[in-house]
DNA sequence: GTGTTGTTTAAACGATCGTTTGAAAAAAGA
DNA sequence: TCTTTTTTCAAACGATCGTTTAAACAACAC
């Protein structure tokens, strides 16, 4: 075992990142069963064992992906909720500016990635929706503890309300907003043309007025 | 050819109905990647070819599957709906009433079937979700006319708001319940056990208010 | 140069998939 | 009963999957 080289082999480097971007391409388009190992070595142009070579299997690299793609999402939503607290320390902050902080980084990293169609919307509700069990640790760990820091905001935000409501209407908020995310290609259709799919940044907006209003309409006080 | 007896032969409808119900099981729980044929037949108690004998094809199955747990649901939508307006035959309904008739059906089916752990929840959503190309045609077909008509409701509803509102705030509230669906089984989880997965009803209800309020916070007046 | 380490490659393995075949078994009609 | 039709069954086919192996290749240390 030598003490790796300074000078560093880009070579690997290379491969292994062609490999993450184009499981994020199939996995976006197709979901697990459409990331075969064959597939993404062959639109990475390498070699089919290099994919076991760089990430050991299928789901590791898979997990590696959905990692590199939902941590910067989740990083910048607690930054966005730190911010959003020491701009107004006296009060608690609204369900409107809650929810900003959770939902508007979705579509800024969708603007860092107008590049390459960016399929992060489909990779982050496919996280929650494709069966595959493996996936499952994913939940836990990327939005298992990130549920609690806006969690514990919202009851901030809402000291009378019943505890009960709160859980209830903060699920339902999230799972509105995967399922707009898993959704959003179908708008264009369903409306006839009448409204565009490409203007995610609308999207998000009328999204947090939506999940704010649909959260803040199931709150009750307490008895 | 002959003329189809009048006697029925009852054997092939049960192997029929019960490979019907074992994909049931399985794509709820696995998706369409779950829903093996040989996996089918076994459970089912009967041999692999059956399943091409009486369908066809794998793709076929499913889509009948779908298909016979999806049209009662909307046909009692339709009818819901059609009730709804005959008891206030005067004024357009309210939002509430038009989102109730959408999603309380979905609730009564799974009140009706509570005897298999009814994966009906699974089901829809997965429709949507699963990243099966053959499943397209199910959308077209069993949400496309229905959408249509709770739309046109909507908008005479709200015969001042623009119409780009509506169309996007009704695609949310589709979105919202089809994730609600999706996700419900996490509730208990999250909620560390305070909210309780099982109660079908109680989530309905939270969420026909969840997607009413949220919709209607999003229609603003012509301009 | 030689040797070591990291990377790529072709080839094969075992497993599982959906589908098909042809004959046996069961049911229905005559 | 005998004939016909419908249904079941075991077996096999070709395709594709994830993984592994061992050899070839490239980059660096000495």
């Amino acid at each position: 075992m030598k003490v790796p080289s300074v000078q560093k082999r880009l070579n690997g480097q290379n491969t292994k990142a062609r490999l993450l971007q184009t499981t994020e391409i199939l996995f976006a388009a197709k979901g697990v069963a459409g990331v075969t190992m064959r597939g993404v070595a062959q639109r990475a142009n390498t070699n089919l064992a290099s994919v076991s070579y760089h990430f050991g299997s299928k789901e590791a690299m898979v997990l590696e992906m959905i990692k590199s793609k939902i941590e910067p999402i989740n990083a910048t939503r607690r930054k966005r909720l730190a911010q959003a607290k020491l701009k107004h320390p006296d009060n608690p902050l609204t369900t409107v500016q809650i929810f900003r902080a959770l939902i508007r980084p979705v579509g800024e990293q969708v603007e860092k990635e107008l590049r390459n169609q960016s399929g992060i919307l489909e990779i982050i509700s496919r996280s929650f929706t494709e069966p595959a069990s493996f996936l499952e640790k994913v939940h836990k760990r990327f939005f298992g503890e990130l549920s609690q820091v806006f969690m514990n905001e919202l009851k901030f935000a809402h000291p009378l309300a019943n505890e009960e409501d709160l859980y209830w209407n903060y699920h339902f908020a999230v799972s509105s907003m995967l399922g707009a995310l898993a959704q959003h290609k179908r708008i264009c259709d369903f409306s006839s043309g009448r409204c565009n799919e490409n203007s995610i940044q609308e999207m998000i907006e009328r999204l947090i007025i939506f999940v704010s209003q649909g959260f803040e309409a199931g709150i009750k006080n307490k008895k």
